[in-house]
DNA sequence: TAGAAATATAGGACTTGTCATATATGGGAC
DNA sequence: GTCCCATATATGACAAGTCCTATATTTCTA
């Protein structure tokens, strides 16, 4: 659902094409948000049916040509629906938890193996978005919007720590219970 | 691709139907994996279908007949396999993030609304899950797998108190900005 | 100078999950 | 006495997203 309203979010700043859209939300949303090509496209042409966003061909020689769409001012009232709506907290699927429910199975190694691997993924996630963030402290200064767009990082960065010291606690109880 | 696995954990264990699937998942798995009865009964049915898990038709006279499910020979390969695989992390979606990344075209008051609504609903999380994991303390005494069960309540309250901390920083630096 | 990347869109096949509804009955609450 | 809950399974319609492929040209890189 959310994919409709961040595209109408992104085509209230400006005009664009699904390409566009893409590129943008590789770089500022894709953290907490991944989009698919395909859907981008699909979803855009969604909107077009439902009378929330228009389009206009650019009519190009040596491309494709340029499908820009521009909201209208009926996606605009949807855009700002949503955004005053309540959204309640949504379920998380989490099949790394799934795999450690079941990893005692395995032994006492295999689920070692499990937090050992995770914490180093958490590592990893923990330097990719804090430099991120880093670069983005910028824009931040300038305005609510570029302060929303740092607050997403770091808020995957705080999940990241959580997790990392989540997985580390657990670990070193574990080895503490055979030793000890 | 976990409900698949998470299935053949609980088979594994012992022979159950659909409904006893549900109803022992409802208990255990579901803060990290909701899932849907229609949903469960499909995936059975597909597991049957590749030979993975076994069926045997337990007739009653007032009730339906009990379809209980046994995990095969197959199966407990599978599941292994899967136990033993390299997870990595699973881009996850964020429909809050989406919204507050939007939320600054509505002006300051929509974020503040926002925000305190998300840390009402982090705060009923953490005592959600912190009641259910006090519940769950004693079984977490006995093994590895009770063990994990209470890792996975312990994970989802860490994040909980992420969520929470993290939005009440970003709300006080938010205010201390406009009256600063 | 060959190959890769950027520009641009589009559609098919598929998976996972959601929601609603159907059927049938025994037992407890009020 | 009626209504809801528990037991037990099953299906149809739908929504959202993933992955792969196709097409066609320019410009940058090795």
């Amino acid at each position: 659902m959310s994919l409709r309203h961040a595209i109408l979010g992104f085509l209230a700043h400006c005009p664009m094409t699904g390409y566009d859209l893409k590129r943008h939300m590789a770089r500022s949303v894709a953290h907490f948000w991944p989009a698919d090509q395909a859907q981008i496209y699909r979803t855009l042409s969604a909107l077009v049916d439902d009378g929330l966003v228009a389009v206009e061909t650019q009519t190009q020689e040596t491309r494709p040509n340029r499908q820009v769409h521009s909201i209208r001012p009926e996606g605009v009232v949807e855009l700002d629906r949503w955004l005053g709506e309540a959204p309640g907290l949504t379920p998380t699927r989490e099949p790394f938890l799934m795999r450690l429910f079941f990893a005692g199975r395995l032994g006492p190694e295999a689920v070692h193996r499990l937090l050992s691997a995770r914490i180093e993924e958490a590592e990893e996630l923990i330097a990719e978005l804090g430099a991120i963030r880093d670069e983005a402290q910028g824009a931040a200064q300038s305005g609510l919007e570029g302060r929303m767009r740092f607050a997403t990082l770091e808020n995957g960065h705080a999940h990241a720590l959580a997790e990392r010291d989540w997985a580390r606690t657990l670990l070193n109880e574990l080895v503490g219970d055979e030793h000890g």
